[in-house]
DNA sequence: CCAAAAGTGTTACGTTTACACCCATGG
DNA sequence: CCATGGGTGTAAACGTAACACTTTTGG
């Protein structure tokens, strides 16, 4: 272990909550490849790729952690993000870092972690992957061909993936993800990506004029090939109310 | 501070995960009332009602250690339990064992605690309330008329309450609160009783019967002052299936 | 006989899905 | 002109709520 790393440590001890971390399920939506993918990180001197994650400072909230090492990690802010669910098996994190060729000892990281597991989602373009003193590597990788991953990391990823898919059914998406304004094939390609699946074209532009979190501007974008399509944006106010309450009974 | 407390406290400190609590709403149908109860507590020289919590010892699973404190206030066994949220805010819990006037000053137990939250659904008769060594009194309360609770915990137990009734029209219900066999107008009371409102008779039956969850049995139970309901038996393997992966799309 | 229980039918209504049509328009 | 986009129509399938009718049967 290098003194960077030993220093890192070192300050995690001495400021978060023991036993606790959060995991982060990073997903970041390519709007030209049209994929979704994943963030993973890749720790030092290791050969599994693991969730970005941290730890709880004493004097933060809960949310106001995930915020930070979302923050840390992509330079990403305002960002929608969900708590999903806890972790915590035993021996769903100790053996890691008490491994006999584990690539990092230490006595504070290698007791036993419950971990809090959060999901994000953010616009691939507008994130730089940032490598930070423990880890050698932080790349997308798409969510169908994922890597082979550490710990329980797969099993998050994938319960993180299936949360996102429901909670996409009752609240809106799509702020911090598209431009401020944006057409409507757009919106629907984003929701097709994030469900892995087609849409009905006619029946989501009704659906998503219903909910009127959407307004309709008086441009159109120029330069395609075709019809320019008109330009939308979000009604702010009525879009965090549909995050909040839902989007059932709302007439 | 008792003896008897402070050497309870004293084996937590040893044996449990600090800073890291679990919260249970412990909801207690009541067959012969028709009413929804929540188990409260009350801690020794405390004016304030509390959720029954506890922590997580070193050598215990998440799910385990919420089994056994449910466990060792009810008595209650294989029980319908369930995750449902982390409550996280800063100063959430440090006030209270830091008060000036608090009944209990503890080094640990003043640190800061990040609660998860599980909420059970246990048979109010089955189950007798425990008074452990730091609370003075455990009641059932109605969950229409709750006293004033301490910290979060009103919070805590409404949105308790709001998965509840949220999972109850995915999952099927009813294990471990109806006796082996049960009549239809037996299951419908329960699930008008959890969801607070009135369900139509035939739609229940219609319904219910579609999950195929339950089977019919060649019985009546006799003695009621009009025509012997059929009795019922849940299909544990057709239930349970249905409680892992939801009850729609099972045609 | 009466009231509760069981089972079924019917109607209405709303939602979702699939599909198809028409128009507009940029290059 | 043609591919894309915008907007609407519609029919089928499905879900569910409300209601009502019938039959059964214990006391």
């Amino acid at each position: 272990m290098t003194e960077t790393e030993q220093k890192a440590i070192e300050y995690y001890k001495e400021n978060s909550i023991p036993h606790l971390s959060l995991d982060c399920v990073i997903f970041g939506y390519d709007r030209e490849q049209l994929k979704l993918k994943g963030l993973l990180i890749k720790m030092k001197r290791q050969d599994d790729w693991g969730l970005p994650g941290g730890f709880i400072r004493f004097d933060e909230n809960l949310e106001d952690a995930a915020i930070r090492i979302l923050k840390e990690r992509t330079g990403a802010e305002d960002i929608f993000l969900k708590q999903f669910n806890v972790f915590g098996e035993l021996n769903r994190s100790e053996e890691f870092y008490n491994k006999p060729d584990a690539s990092i000892k230490d006595e504070w990281l290698g007791a036993r972690f419950i971990s809090i597991g959060f999901y994000a989602l953010v616009d691939y373009k507008k994130v730089t992957p940032v490598v930070d003193k423990l880890s050698s590597d932080c790349q997308w990788h798409d969510v169908e061909k994922l890597p082979q991953l550490m710990m329980d990391h797969r099993y998050i990823f994938d319960t993180a993936l299936e949360s996102l898919r429901k909670d996409l059914t009752i609240h809106p998406v799509g702020y911090n993800l598209l431009p401020k304004k944006f057409t409507m094939p757009e919106l629907q390609s984003l929701y097709e990506i994030i469900l892995g699946r087609k849409l009905n074209r006619g029946n989501f532009y009704r659906k998503i004029n219903n909910y009127q979190i959407l307004e309709k501007l008086d441009e159109v974008r120029k330069g395609g090939a075709h019809k320019s399509p008109f330009l939308y944006s979000f009604n702010k106010e009525r879009y965090d109310e549909a995050v909040r309450e839902g989007l059932k009974d709302i007439w």
